[in-house]
DNA sequence: CTTTCAAAGCTAATCGTATTAGCTTTTGGC
DNA sequence: GCCAAAAGCTAATACGATTAGCTTTGAAAG
């Protein structure tokens, strides 16, 4: 091996998640990226192909993070699919508000070159949908997994963006909605 | 009134809207706006202050017609508070998808600067908040009201997105899940 | 030990975009 | 006809991404 290198490539990516963090992705520049490893900017085009694969990269990342996240909470969780289903909720939320701007980066873009990788997507959903399953049938799984999912992540959205201007703790509603949401799944309803 | 304007400030937002729905925000230049006009780039400061006020008005000016739409939809639907809840979403979601750049633009981002304006947010959740109180009653009202918001938002962005990768009738599945959450607050549960 | 060579850096340059400064043109009201 | 201010324009600056082409380093071959 030729010159030593100043960056693995793993800790780029975090590097860039934790710049992200810090000051919002409009200020994650590659000068800035490049001053943290001490080197200059055109040198980091010998690790990544551009800005937009670093930021896919940077999905990618978050998301196989939150997946392990939830995957993690569920092992000290009880058996019952409901509350599997608000811890994986819980959990959810507050990896959103603990990487508010990666977390946005995930989904705040219609740019398909920043969408998160599908295979990620199907991992994020598979625990989800094993509850479901279990609490409102395979008929209703996958409608009930999206609708779950939309209010989750929307409320950790509008939550993100500073959108619940009335004050309350915001746990206490997210819990709330989210149980009245699957109490609904398990009422009688037309088909 | 001295030199013709070739631009009136009304034209200019909506004609910004426009190429934001046509080529996406990240298109946007000054330049390419100017175009449309005639103009050139650095005229455009004598009607705005910069790039930034110019985006927050697009946003303005998407959620004044937001509430506009879904009041007029409400204008022509039943009396039945679930009902008249059923519209708004469908026409939300409607407005989201006839309009997908503009829409995320309204929350996609965490930057401050673009925050809609809370005075629109506020005639945003009424009409919602009016058919939640005859649903829940007061004490649920503005809990129900966020969780519908946020299931409302969150499905919108979710399809927006392309996150919803398996199929299936998402107009279907996305009354399910509204009617679901509704449901679940008319059911008996804890205080 | 020397040579070789590819990886990893660097500098210089290009291009696109936002923004500012300062000049010019137009025209309603005198 | 004159003039002030609005609306335009050109030129210049700054910054960020990206490319081209040169240089350095160090492991491995001889």
């Amino acid at each position: 091996m030729p010159y030593p290198s100043q960056v693995d490539i793993e800790t780029l990516i975090d590097t860039a998640r934790t710049l992200i963090e810090q000051s919002g992705v409009e200020q994650l520049t590659l000068q800035r990226l490049a001053d943290e490893f001490g080197i200059k900017a055109p040198s980091l085009y010998k690790h990544v192909k551009n800005k937009t694969t670093l930021l896919q990269a940077v999905n990618t990342r978050t998301g196989a993070l939150l997946v392990n996240t939830i995957q993690e909470s569920l092992e000290s969780a009880s058996d019952d699919p409901i509350q599997r289903l608000l811890t994986m909720g819980r959990t959810y939320r507050d990896f959103a508000l603990q990487y508010p701007a990666t977390y946005s980066l995930l989904y705040g873009t219609l740019n398909p070159e920043l969408r998160l990788d599908p295979q990620i997507a199907e991992a994020l959903a598979l625990p989800l949908q094993v509850e479901m399953m279990a609490i409102v049938g395979e008929a209703n799984a996958l409608a009930a997994l999206r609708g779950a999912w939309a209010l989750i992540h929307g409320f950790v959205m509008l939550e993100l963006s500073q959108q619940f201007q009335r004050g309350g703790s915001l746990e206490t509603v997210f819990e709330q909605a989210l149980l009245a949401y699957l109490r609904g799944w398990l009422t009688p309803h037309a088909p």
